[in-house]
DNA sequence: GGCGCTATCTACAGTATTGTCCATATCAAC
DNA sequence: GTTGATATGGACAATACTGTAGATAGCGCC
């Protein structure tokens, strides 16, 4: 059989992680097979724990490079929100749909509740709440308001992250249990029109 | 040997749906073992199987009583709370412990990621809805303001709970993450006020 | 006490999955 | 073209898990 097909490693191991984010996306890492990950990238198990080396090790590296993702795209998500200066509600559909598109909202679920994430994963919502207080600090002080706390500004920070990552693999059904389905956008608005007037309190 | 120990088919059906639901809130349905619930009540798996019919039964059954015991332990605290009329903030911490001590809000973060949750299983959250709307019109109406949008008050249920979901299981992550370790109650307390002047508006 | 029902257990079959061994195919370097 | 390194896959071992079969034991009922 003259079928065969040669990749270099890094060319392999590429195509082994991205297959098997689909996997962890659908059914957590629980659900991760070696031979299904193989079959969907064409190759055996046997060549796939040649580049991986085990199961615990595809575990470990896909988790390791969704939560770089999940940081990279929602980070970036935000970066190209911001500079368009349009207020909170862009970067907030931004931020969203880079969770819900992609999945990655799903997979950060997943990864917390297996116990695979730590603190220092996922999102840095430290660097938010950072950025976002000093950009409230500059806001007040050129209005001559008083400095906000900065625990207020974490705690925005927080309902907004509680809210995205919920709606971005719970979305559906919760909306749909209110009786308000296919309101995320308008839930999404509301919620950015609500930190406004909260912030500039 | 005289140690078997014979129960009635409703005693070890309970037993056996406690013990599942235990390794549900830790992993999953999908790190439910027969062998290892049959274990943790004292049987063998076979009688387990005798009892329960087949894996996907058990699944089922434990993620049943799951969701009825979600929106029981839910429902309860918020009447619980309600007819102390103390505002907002009760009935917050109570919901949201009916959800972590309880690992209630694992369990449902489990179940909805493996597409077993329906709309209507979990809490209803259109009662809810209805309830919290009927409430602010009557507060609006003799306070002779204007009748709040229905939706408004959608959203204002559903902002609270993705809040105390998400909190439930992903919230120690989220709080240091955000640089504001142990501070998910003072977060529960503004979400409280934040709805409380929101919902006057 | 004897009997019938069935909850219970031991042993085993069947299947799925991970990981290993080793031969083979592929490609770069010379 | 030859050679060396290694990517690849078929076959197999080892393990874990679900489900089945048949025997046994406990308990209510007569």
């Amino acid at each position: 059989m003259s079928t065969r097909k040669r990749r270099t490693p890094e060319e392999a191991r590429e195509a082994i992680l991205n297959a098997a984010e689909i996997h962890l996306i659908a059914g957590g890492s629980a659900r991760i097979r070696l031979q299904e990950v193989a079959r969907d990238v064409g190759i055996s198990h046997p060549t796939l724990l040649h580049h991986i080396g085990s199961r615990e090790a595809l575990i470990q590296a896909v988790a390791e490079r969704a939560f770089q993702s999940i940081q990279d795209t929602v980070v970036n998500a935000i970066m190209e929100s911001t500079t368009q200066q349009a207020g909170i509600a862009p970067i907030i559909e931004t931020v969203f749909q880079a969770l819900r598109e992609t999945g990655y909202g799903r997979a950060l679920a997943w990864l917390i509740l297996e116990n695979a994430a730590q603190p220092q994963d996922g999102l840095s919502l430290s660097t938010m709440v950072t950025t976002a207080h000093a950009a409230r600090i500059a806001v007040c002080e050129r209005d001559g308001q008083k400095v906000p706390e900065h625990r207020d500004t974490a705690f925005a920070v927080l309902i907004t992250t509680f809210s995205l990552f919920a709606q971005s693999f719970a979305g559906d059904m919760a909306f749909e249990s209110a009786g308000v389905p296919n309101e995320g956008k308008a839930f999404r608005n509301w919620l950015a029109d609500l930190l406004e007037t909260q912030l500039e309190r």
